[in-house]
RNA sequence: GCGCCCGUAGCUCAGUGGACAGAGCAUCGGUCUUCUAAACCGGUGGCCGCAGGUUCGAAUCCUGCCGGGCGCGCCA
């Protein structure tokens, strides 16, 4: 509809002398439902152009929309307010729309403007050092809504994970397990373990074997590793032979085993990758690189052409000074060693050779500073930078009783993504078996329900902030199994019409008692079943402004606004008791507000949509 | 010092340059013998951080200040 009007709005601006090339007319659904379904501004914002008064434009443009629109589809144009032209839509066009949302199904809110082209969205990205904490669960379930949401306006998404297993911090990661495995071993000897003292969580001392790395890390998970390798008689062996002392496999281990782990993790959370892309793959030499990927010798040759490198210190520089920083950047340090902008350099510009017409980022608020280099240098190598967007989001602060739980990786203090779902997962659980009255039912759950009811909220309460705001997860607001909690809202609206539904038939009405042109329609006269269909029409706008803003909150306050239609029209309208025709018009709406719930809940934002609560 | 993000109701946050600034929670009051009360209805509560500017019109754009967060390394 909105689509409709703009065209037409722009057929009548044609006809008229003096509006600039280019104008391109805007239509907004006013907030207030007195001032129309859609409404547009432009007599207002070409009052002084064409050098009339808003109001007089306003009058010609809406006669002469009048004229251009199909009664059948707009019912009234009125001049409203300053020179406001306001639409309002023909009840055959609410009827219309709302076959079409039941004919399109789990497809309803699907648009193809971006049909034939391929997006990579790049998100988690963490080195496997350890598990995913509170912070990469937002990175998580932020790329993975973007990428649906993507998906929905056509385009075909590609989701990957980078990573880097060459560098300092797994080094380091091998070393401690290294370290915690020979003390548990000499400990089984029956041996003392020289320890030594260092700072841990909180800055409190902690004791650390005596050849525990500088900036070990310190997680139970180490410790585990340690235990589990020590367990494996194939991995004992293993060391047995190499006998060269190195970290080498321990790293190895570490690393298979924290893969397998954060994959887990993403599982449990509805968050699965297409591809992981390892940073060592952009050192693989000219002839032995795959694919279309770039190598760093590749990037950095190229930079060199382009005029924007030198070397100076015995290390190698990008001029940044000459884009609009106040340094230049290091990308081979004297050492010979890439810092990691180059390989970031090289990724980036391998995924344009992966012919992506879009490529998005998702980074916490603490890489700000470096995409900017990233860009430049793709820009310098003579991209187009414009088909990145890089999607920042700020900081999650866990509250809990009123106080932030403060988090470190290294120092092992830390909320981790698992223990944060199966947290709020229980807690629900057991709350909820309360409220049933199911009494013992507390201790009953299985791990898979209490991830699944911890998952839903967990991901729901990462989408519902703007990535740009700081997001302070109230834990004890997330645990709370009542009408506190913003998730079940939308979820009892869907459940409801589920329930509706599955009583109606069994009373005896039924989706097939329909004339032989399908149910009536225009039976739905009441303002809360007008205002339903009004709501359910915008869904496929709404995902199309959320997916091009890459942001998706904007899902979550649409759906709001969708179960608030649907509570109106139950509390106004039943459907028992009520003449047949009625009666199966409204089951089809009902089913139609169950769809759109149900695709935003499930396709887009990735939560459960249950049938009973 | 420089860069980016944020500052909206008591709290957590929405708010595509538009027509009287919204929601949830909290608080006060009302609603279950009719399709699920995890719900609904109503009340209280705002110099949209401050000051300028652009505009017919600013919470929204620009500038400056104030306050909070994150960065600013030959660490990632």
């Amino acid at each position: 509809m909105k689509d409709y009007l703009a065209a037409r709005l722009r057929d009548v601006l044609a006809d008229l002398d003096d509006v600039p090339e280019g104008f391109a007319p805007e239509l907004e659904t006013p907030a207030n439902p007195e001032h129309g379904d859609l409404s547009t501004n432009t007599a207002l914002r070409l009052a002084s152009e064409l050098d009339g008064s808003p109001r007089t434009i306003a009058e010609d443009l809406a006669e002469r929309l009048r004229e251009a629109t199909d009664s059948a589809r707009v019912a009234s144009v009125e001049v409203a307010g300053p020179g406001f032209v306001n639409f309002r839509y023909a009840e055959k066009h609410l009827q219309r729309g709302l076959k079409a949302i039941l004919a399109a199904g789990d497809q309803y809110g699907r648009t193809t403007g971006h049909v034939g082209e391929r997006a990579l969205v790049e998100y988690v990205s963490a080195n496997p050092t350890g598990p995913l904490t509170v912070g990469h669960g937002r990175n998580a379930v932020l790329g993975d809504a973007i990428a649906r949401l993507l998906e929905h306006v056509g385009y075909e998404v590609e989701r990957e994970y980078y990573f880097n297993d060459a560098g300092r911090q797994m080094r380091v990661l091998g070393q401690s397990v290294q370290a915690r495995y020979e003390a548990l071993a000499a400990r089984r000897r029956g041996e003392t373990v020289p320890t030594k003292t260092v700072e841990g969580a909180g800055g409190e001392p902690r004791e650390v074997p005596e050849r525990f790395p500088e900036n070990g890390y310190q997680g139970a998970y180490v410790t585990e590793i340690a235990e589990a390798l020590l367990d494996d008689p194939a991995f004992r062996e293993k060391i047995a032979e190499a006998e060269n002392g190195g970290h080498a496999p321990f790293q190895q281990a570490a690393e298979e085993r924290m893969f397998a782990e954060i994959d887990a993790t993403l599982r449990k959370l509805g968050v699965e990758m297409d591809s992981h892309f390892n940073e060592r793959a952009l050192y693989a030499d000219e002839g032995d690189r795959q694919g279309e990927h770039i190598s760093i010798d590749e990037a950095l040759g190229r930079l060199r052409e382009a005029g924007y490198v030198y070397d100076e210190e015995g290390a190698t520089w990008l001029e940044t000074t000459r884009t609009g920083k106040d340094q230049d950047t290091v990308l081979v340090k004297s050492s010979g060693e890439p810092t990691y902008r180059l390989p970031d350099i090289a990724y980036h510009a391998g995924k344009f050779e992966r012919g992506f017409d879009l490529m998005i980022d998702v980074f916490g608020a603490d890489h700000i500073a470096t995409y900017p280099d990233v860009l430049s240098a793709l820009d310098i190598l003579g991209y187009d930078t414009g088909r990145v967007d890089v999607v920042i989001y700020q900081f999650v602060t866990l509250v809990r009783g009123g106080e932030p739980v403060k988090m470190s990786t290294r120092r092992a203090e830390y909320e981790t993504l698992d223990d944060l779902v199966a947290e709020v997962g229980r807690t629900v659980l057991e709350t909820h078996g309360r409220a049933e009255g199911e009494d013992g039912a507390a201790d009953g759950f299985s791990e898979e329900e209490i991830t699944r009811a911890g998952a839903d909220i967990v991901r729901f309460f990462f989408l519902m902030r703007s990535p740009s705001s700081h997001l302070e997860f109230d834990l004890d607001l997330a645990k709370e199994a009542s009408e506190k909690n913003p998730v079940y809202y939308l979820q009892y609206a869907h459940t409801r019409i589920a329930s509706i539904l599955r009583k109606a038939e069994e009373v005896g009405f039924s989706f097939e008692q329909t004339g032989a042109d399908g149910p009536d329609f225009s039976l739905l006269t009441h303002e809360a079943e007008q205002d339903l269909i009004k709501a359910l029409l915008r869904f496929p706008d709404a995902v199309r402004q959320a997916a091009d803003a890459r942001e998706p909150h904007r899902v979550v306050t649409y759906l709001r606004a969708v179960a608030n239609a649907f509570t109106q029209f139950y509390a106004h309208c039943h459907i028992i008791g009520e003449e047949r025709p009625l009666a199966t018009a409204r089951m089809h709406l009902a089913k139609a507000a169950q769809t759109v719930l149900r695709n935003g809940l499930v396709e887009l934002l990735g939560v459960d949509a249950p049938v009973r609560m």
